[in-house]
DNA sequence: ATATAAATTTTACGCGCGTAAATTTTTTTT
DNA sequence: AAAAAAAATTTACGCGCGTAAAATTTATAT
């Protein structure tokens, strides 16, 4: 590597003795220049270092290289794993992923889809927040920028949807529960921030109507992102309110069932399938952190990496088809059952 | 609100009546115009809803106003909780932050300031991986561009450093443990990623010493980031292994403890201060799940907001000051003792 | 009212690159 | 070998804005 530091590409132009624009034309796409061409190009670019500057690229360029990543929480590690996984596959595919979580908050979520315009993106990954998101405010988005739904469905918004298939999901959990002891009842929020909640209670009431058994669901109040702390709380009431129908809890995420966990632990009731155990607790998403609560927790895991890959094939060739697709689809992945300690 | 789309500043310079390099100058700097000026301008922004464009911007200016936001390990949701923070006091004084997460790799710290440099940002807030960083390139970095490093320290590299007082952190679980009741064995990793870990066990070694008690460390195999894992694995060693010289554990950090915990579940061994606990376990950080393990984990927490607002203010003043402070800073936060249930 | 300072406008140039059209060179085809 | 096709080069313009210098207007001080 030469100690030379170059300016622009003009003069990395004349320093490898090719002409501008074909150098121009190399970054853009090395495959549409000569092989020949481009190895005098590469062979210059390993003596030299030179890499064109972004802003002057992405002023003039029709459209932009640029990907933004929508997350709606980003402290929740389930997001941070996906988040991790998308970056990757657009990096590896020449893209350039920039990351934004939404920190639970509507209007930071508006603010993020602004400057995503900004930055003239070629396409977006959005994971919305579901309940409390602006619907009019992110299908004005949709519209403008070409956009993919990750993780939470808004009926009709964006171009395509890429998620996990809750019945799937609540399917499997219930049929192991209902196979190896009590019919669960199911936990959940009352008024749940993200649409998968909504579906996942659908699809118990409906899964446990298909087997003949009368659908228990506790509602439990609380608000936010803190959903282990709502947990927590809701179990105590639950727990110490009157008799429940049912030994076994389907909470209808991982980050309830730690809170449940925690306020069982708290209350001495051993939670297990196991002799001696006084409820079983099986949850769903297979959370970073389920294979460590005590006891680990039975649960359904996302199939993240094909959520995650196709999501980024899906806005891939919607970009190539120039932001627009004939018919927004919906791809559900199917769940797959883990059993751990917890039921 | 106007229908009209306005393409660039010209036009809307005509439209509002006023010069575009008046326009310009006010974009850089509201208060750089007279008051009248401003209020027309205000006016005619809320009528035509103009936004510059954000390349060329930055293609001429001599500083940007991006600022770079880099962590280790995003699907931690301590980063992302950190993270949060920071980006918001960042918006909050004008800046545009990004967030980047190395994902525990070195390959990919090192990428992700190489694209930093092109985006030319007016400074970085840095938490690097520790000990698997490449600590040349980070340097070279830090040479080109303002960085101020947090959470991990690397000797000599960036403008300033913050964090938190790792002494304190120990001082105060170990003062606590031994007036409570036996002291303290230390469980750590044997190669800890972070720096902050060989820190904290020289201060548990300094600490004990200086009550005139014995260290005793248990370094335990595993490398990566998944602690809860590798802590798990190590206890289980601990467990089944000989007798331990004491009944309590200080983990170096929470996520060894979370993994640490569940082994005891799985043994059956009672962890808690409460009669019928065989042993007692205590940890650093306060990571946001430390108060939903079972039992809810006694550990130390960092002044989170005093970390992320200095971080931030001492980048903003360094880059006040052309990007070079006379002397590099250290600044090291105490921490707080948080009494939970394990111990 | 006059002098002085401050803010604004005018004018003009350049940033680094994309891109289009016309021309030349190189490669492939027959 | 000549003709056709493909790739590279030359030339030239423009993107949207920052910014500097000089001229003009406006505000403040005396």
């Amino acid at each position: 590597m030469d100690g030379t530091k170059i300016k622009n590409m003009e003069e990395f132009a004349a320093l490898s003795g090719i002409s501008r624009p074909t150098i121009s034309k190399y970054f853009n796409d090395p495959d549409s220049v000569r092989p020949k061409t481009r190895e005098r190009i590469e062979e210059a670019l390993e003596r030299y270092d030179y890499r064109p500057n972004i802003f002057a690229i992405n002023q003039n360029r029709k459209m932009t290289k640029n990907i933004g990543i929508v997350v709606p929480y980003l402290a929740d590690p389930f997001f941070g794993e996906i988040a991790r996984n998308i970056e990757q596959r657009c990096i590896d595919a020449g893209y350039r992923p920039t990351l934004f979580s939404s920190h639970g908050e509507r209007d930071l979520e508006i603010d993020i889809l602004d400057s995503l315009r900004s930055l003239k993106p070629a396409g977006v990954l959005l994971a919305p927040l579901g309940r409390a998101s602006d619907r009019s405010k992110i299908e004005d988005f949709c519209n403008e920028v070409p956009t993919v739904l990750f993780d939470s469905n808004i009926d009709g918004v964006g171009e395509a949807f890429v998620g996990s298939d809750n019945f799937s999901f609540v399917s499997q959990s219930v049929d192991y529960l209902m196979d190896s002891g009590e019919p669960p009842v199911f936990f959940e929020m009352r008024n749940p921030a993200n649409p998968n909640a909504n579906k996942r209670r659908a699809a118990y009431i409906q899964k446990m109507e298909s087997m003949g058994q009368t659908p228990h669901v506790l509602k439990i109040e609380g608000e936010g992102w803190a959903f282990e702390e709502i947990g927590r709380q809701g179990a105590f009431e639950v727990l110490d309110g009157k008799a429940l129908p049912s030994d076994t809890i389907l909470c209808s995420n991982d980050r309830l069932a730690i809170g449940f966990l925690a306020a069982c632990y708290e209350r001495g009731i051993r939670v297990g399938r196991t002799e001696g155990c006084a409820m079983r607790v099986a949850s769903h998403d297979d959370h970073p952190f389920s294979k460590f609560t005590c006891p680990s927790l039975t649960t359904v895991a996302h199939d993240y990496d094909s959520v995650a890959g196709h999501s980024v094939e899906t806005l891939f060739s919607l970009i190539e088809s120039g932001g627009k697709f004939r018919a927004r689809t919906e791809t559900l992945y199917p769940a797959r059952f883990i059993l751990r300690a917890s039921a």
